[in-house]
DNA sequence: TATTGTTATACTCTATAACTATA
DNA sequence: TATAGTTATAGAGTATAACAATA
């Protein structure tokens, strides 16, 4: 496919939007609890959704590899916000699902989320909202998609040193 | 201000895919040449869009701490893509510039931003990238991000020309 | 043999605090 | 005293590889 210039600055300004969303994030992750980071908080919001799965689907809903989800599940069941349950269908397996006490933390980051969008949000309209919202899960699941069907590698092309 | 349970129910939509978005940031990452992290990645195009300027500036520029600038210009420095000259005004400070080095380099990241957004994103029209960089840019601004102003401004070094 | 999940190690990115050099 | 920048240290997040247990 062959795109025109104004689609190709339009990438270029895509690239440097997305490299740069990362402060709103912080942002948005400063108003967690103490012990609850973005990651605990991501987890917690997905078996909500979803409810009672296993380690690789909640992998999978992550976008982020099994052993860093380990993790993530080890912190959040420590502090009993979520239980991890043999599978009876598989032993190699886990169930997670969502604690009393980590519903009410859902509750609570529901709440600090909703308090600080609208601070910040305050001139955007519903709308408006809604297709940021729209547009940002289409770009996840376009990224998503093309992982099956164009296999990419890594890039191993060292880059140029001055001379 | 009270929000609409819509809106409540669109801010938290909004959050999860704020902490879901970093895995396209990621797959962004690994089209990067091996010797260039995403942050050089900035650091050079922040400097080629708006011109010479001092780490203060490019710190305000990257929403980062200056710390982490001096780090990032450090690594950009130390292969040759941008340049480190005393202020002559201020002795205390620095004013980086682009190296030659470093404008061909980005030259190279430019072509592999848009290849790999056109590989990706081949279904969307030209106006949906151009609505959802419209919106992030906004997202940003809201957030008080001062980064978001569109590469417009007076630069002393003029922007690469597309295509 | 392949798959599920855990752990060890390493790398990137960021913030805080202590430090220097200059204003 | 205050400011510009650097460095040391710590913490969060992720990927790869090696491993254990089970299918």
């Amino acid at each position: 496919m062959e795109e025109s210039v104004a689609t190709r600055s339009h990438y270029e300004e895509l690239a440097r939007q997305l490299s740069a969303i990362g402060a709103v994030k912080r942002e948005m992750g400063r108003m967690l609890p103490q012990d609850c980071p973005p990651a605990s908080a991501g987890v917690l919001t997905l078996l909500e959704r979803h409810g009672e799965m296993r380690m690789s689907q909640l992998a999978e809903l992550l976008a982020i590899d099994m052993s860093v989800t380990s993790r993530h599940v080890a912190h959040v069941c420590e502090r009993g916000w979520v239980e991890r349950k043999p599978d009876p269908a598989d032993k190699r397996s886990r169930l997670l699902r969502l604690t009393p006490s980590g519903t009410e933390l859902l509750a609570e980051l529901s709440e600090r989320y909703t308090q600080t969008l609208a601070r910040y949000l305050d001139d955007w309209t519903d709308t408006d909202v809604g297709h940021l919202v729209e547009l940002l899960a289409r770009l996840r699941t376009s990224f998503g998609d093309c992982r099956s069907r164009a296999p990419h590698e890594p890039c191993t092309t060292p880059a140029r040193t001055a001379g």
